[in-house]
RNA sequence: CGGGCUGUAGCGCAGUUGGUAGCGCGCGUCGUUCGGGACGACGAGGUCGUGGGUUCGAGCCCCGCCAGCCCGACCA
């Protein structure tokens, strides 16, 4: 991709009120535009980062045997009528069509798995199953915040598993947790995994994957044994022995990047899901649900990756691997330019060259440094011929010859 | 939804006692530059969030509304 002609420009200024260095930062770097509250439209660069990241949970999905589908937006209010949620969920987006007839705008889809699951399971046999799917979610948060952290509509992954019996969720919830520890990994975050409530429809456990950082609005309670808690049922304080391992545990601020949910029969329940067992005997599918917020865990990454000239993109998930920047305005040096992105490209490697003629090279090495492209390639006339290298967020470079 | 702050050019902002709108960045043309957001000259760009009111006259004063941000509540 030539820098002349991406969709997007960079910004020297910060937008005035917000505070958030994820809004700040992919705002002035061109990768979003925020439409309102809580609303980004994505440029070619943040969507290519949100292709990245969804690439990657595809693969660790697929990896526990997770199927893709894709499930509408738009759902009939009966659905959420008999969960009891079109009265008791808040966020819940409600509409009305011109006929007065009303819909809700999926803030997440056991409304709609679940009575599609009834169609396709009814014995054993067709237990266990995994399906997921990427799609656009809408929340009537009160208060939108912190950017991508916060959002009224955002980009979330949710899987749906269904099996014969709880020991068997248990079994698969495990697999799901390892799986989500390797796709924060594959980001570039630690993520802690803290113990939360089931929430009100579900008396069973739930995890959430919290990544530490100042600016998170979760806290937990952790220590580095692995125990942690979210403050809402946590039973220990900062200082407090850790119910493991006795060190003092630790008060963390966190940004929730995932959580996971046992739902038990809850939703078998209200919608009639059951199953025949081996023995003739009809049973409810027991179920579990796992959310990881893409958009939300682009911003997390910024939060956690930026330093005070830009973004760091963990190699994973950066929009483009190499950032291409020709110094000067020598036509040798964009010829060599040339040669070299067409060379990478026949390669297969992604990246962006900076062939800006009439920006200033002060300009072009601050539009690298904010976008945050992981290696830096630079050819100028003190280069000579050969191509200077450098990792974002590195001190010394190196001069070679070729990529 | 309660509290606070803010809405003036694409972005960031200034605008005095009410007298008919300006600066920086960005943008366009030309020239000079080129290793950390260069310089000069010329130029384009405005329903001052919106509706009402007060006044000879409102960006500025008063009232309503809308929007954004921050704190809180909310966030199965």
């Amino acid at each position: 991709m030539r820098q002349s002609e991406l969709f997007g420009k960079t910004s020297k200024t910060s937008e005035g009120s917000a505070t958030s260095a994820n809004h700040d930062l992919l705002v002035r770097a061109g990768f979003a535009d925020q439409l309102m509250a809580g609303v980004y439209s994505y440029l070619p660069l943040g969507w290519r980062v949100l292709n990245r990241i969804s690439d990657m949970v595809r693969e660790e999905m697929g990896a526990i045997g997770g199927q893709e589908i894709f499930l509408p937006a738009l759902h009939p209010k009966e659905n959420w009528q008999k969960t009891g949620r079109w009265d008791s969920m808040d966020v819940l987006f409600k509409v009305k069509s011109r006929t007065e007839s009303e819909y809700a705008l999926g803030p997440t889809h056991e409304e709609v798995i679940v009575p599609l699951a009834k169609k396709h399971i009814s014995s054993y046999r067709d237990l266990p199953r995994a399906w997921y799917q990427i799609q656009t979610k809408f929340r009537d948060e009160l208060r939108a915040k912190a950017g991508l952290l916060r959002g009224r509509e955002f980009l979330m992954k949710d899987l749906y598993s269904f099996h014969a019996s709880a020991e068997d969720l248990k079994s698969y919830y495990e697999k799901a947790k390892g799986a989500y520890t390797k796709v924060f990994k594959r980001c570039g975050l630690d993520a802690i995994i803290a113990e939360a409530s089931g929430g009100s429809f579900t008396k069973e456990y739930s995890h959430e994957f919290q990544v530490a950082t100042e600016n998170g609005e979760d806290v937990i309670f952790a220590c580095a044994c692995g125990f942690a808690q979210n403050k809402e049922i946590a039973k220990v304080r900062a200082g407090d022995a850790c119910p493991h391992c006795g060190t003092p545990v630790k008060e963390l601020k966190t940004i929730e990047v995932g959580n996971i949910f046992d739902l038990g029969a809850k939703f078998s329940k209200d919608f009639g899901l059951k199953f025949t067992d081996e023995s003739g005997k009809s049973k409810e599918v027991i179920i579990g649900c796992y959310g990881i917020g893409i958009s939300r865990l682009m911003g997390a990454i910024v939060e956690v990756h930026h330093d005070e000239h830009g973004i760091i993109w963990p190699q994973e998930v950066a929009p483009f691997a190499y950032h291409l920047v020709s110094l000067g305005d020598d036509d040798e040096v964009y010829e060599q330019s040339e040669k070299v992105y067409e060379q990478l490209s026949k390669d297969g490697k992604e990246v962006l060259w900076d062939d800006r003629r009439e920006a200033s090279n002060a300009e072009k090495l601050a539009d690298a440094d904010l976008i945050g492209i992981p290696t830096r390639l630079v050819i100028s006339p003190k280069t000579k011929g050969k191509i200077e290298a450098k990792k974002r967020g590195a001190k010394e470079s190196k001069l070679v010859s070729n990529i």
